[in-house]
DNA sequence: TGATGTGAACCCATTCACAGCC
DNA sequence: GGCTGTGAATGGGTTCACATCA
């Protein structure tokens, strides 16, 4: 049978391949036909060997002694990644951040477009964003399926992050993009990736603490106990 | 000496504590005083070994037999991460992102404040996001040194990411966010995680694609060639 | 008894170093 | 000669399983 030649590139390798398609994008616009694994590795703050290794996973597009096709291997990412054709999206949520998204154009620029964006909110329902008129969450099933939408973003505030996954996988959503700052449960089979500013900027916070700590090394006793995480 | 008893805790398990804790915080909202490791990995998604890993890296704070006490595990936490004090955060770059950031409430509730938003638009500069007002980024190191911030957040185009990594190392700010979709070169030493839309979309899209070649199994030979990442 | 804390085993990711090809 | 592709070595992270202690 021999399908599925190239399937499953491992997590880590594949998480970066993005990074590198959009340096190679941009060695196109400035017209560069060539690129060694070297230069990649420095244009992608990386090391060589790594870049080898997870184009590696893609096929052998290089050419020993020259380096790689720009075009070629753009083409060849963009192909793996699923980006030769446009992602319907769905957007839960139109306040703030759901606005944000839906006017985002770095989304409609990079291989998806939004098809829909829903509220519980009666008062948001009618209005524009994106270019998409907001409609009422019951009709996110209808959405899903009318227009095939298989990545949902989740926008809305915390305690309703739960329901608007379990609607989106009902619906028959099978990847989710979580902004809310929660942790969701779904079925398996269904990917979660999160995005949430607080927790990256908390860990920031844990290496600043360790540099005071370490450069003015007279640790004057820390007690408050406010919480709000 | 014995000074630095407990630093350096693994990348990985770093970067979960931050989920622990908000779960703890929830905990606590709801009254709750002991937590097993079995029920926190549940709530965190992840399995009780690796709970009873990242926490021991903290120190001893079980107690055997029992559990955790939701209190002050979260205070340890908290400590650990810093977060008993607020840190003063500055926002480069006024454009939707930037305003939206400076307007984002869960930065403020979460251990960090807004002490400046610079901009190099004239336009944008006098007006007020998220209760500060945007001054020109030739104030940057200014506010910076008065301010002692050490984190900086980029939420320029991505043409001026660079610029404003270095205007802020330059500064003296310690540790990065960046939300331009661009690799940062920045002086070892100095901290940077990228948040990036469309890289965490772009992955998706790889395993929505795998999941529809598998399910109906006839891949009809694609061929499209547009490029836009 | 019951849940923590942790060595040991395992597994994945990174890096090295060089054979293979242009 | 130069650069890719990749086995082999290394290192970190995860999981197992159990000794340990309230």
């Amino acid at each position: 049978m021999s399908e599925t030649p190239r399937r499953k590139i491992p997590e880590a390798a594949l998480s970066r391949l993005p990074i590198y398609l959009r340096i190679l994008v941009d060695l196109a616009a400035d017209e560069v036909t060539q690129v060694s694994s070297e230069q990649l590795a420095e244009l992608a703050a990386v090391n060589a060997a790594k870049v080898r290794k997870d184009l590696s996973y893609l096929g052998t597009y290089g050419t020993r002694g020259v380096g790689y096709d720009v075009q070629f291997l753009m083409y060849q990412i963009q192909r793996e990644l699923g980006l030769n054709q446009s992602w319907p999206v769905v957007i839960v949520g139109a306040g703030n951040l759901g606005q944000a998204l839906a006017n985002f154009t770095g989304i409609s620029e990079r291989g998806f477009h939004i098809v829909g964006v829903v509220d519980k909110d009666e008062t948001k329902i009618g209005s524009i964003v994106g270019g998409v008129r907001v409609t009422h969450a019951d009709e996110l099933t209808q959405i899903v399926q009318s227009k095939t939408v298989s990545i949902g973003i989740i926008a809305t505030p915390a305690q309703h992050a739960q329901e608007a996954a379990d609607a989106l996988v009902r619906a028959g959503v099978g990847s989710i993009m979580n902004f809310a700052p929660t942790v969701l449960s779904v079925p398996n089979g269904v990917n979660v990736r999160k995005v949430d500013l607080a927790l990256e900027l908390q860990i920031l916070s844990y290496y600043e603490q360790c540099r005071t700590n370490n450069h003015l090394a007279s640790p004057t006793g820390d007690n408050t106990g406010a919480v709000s995480a």
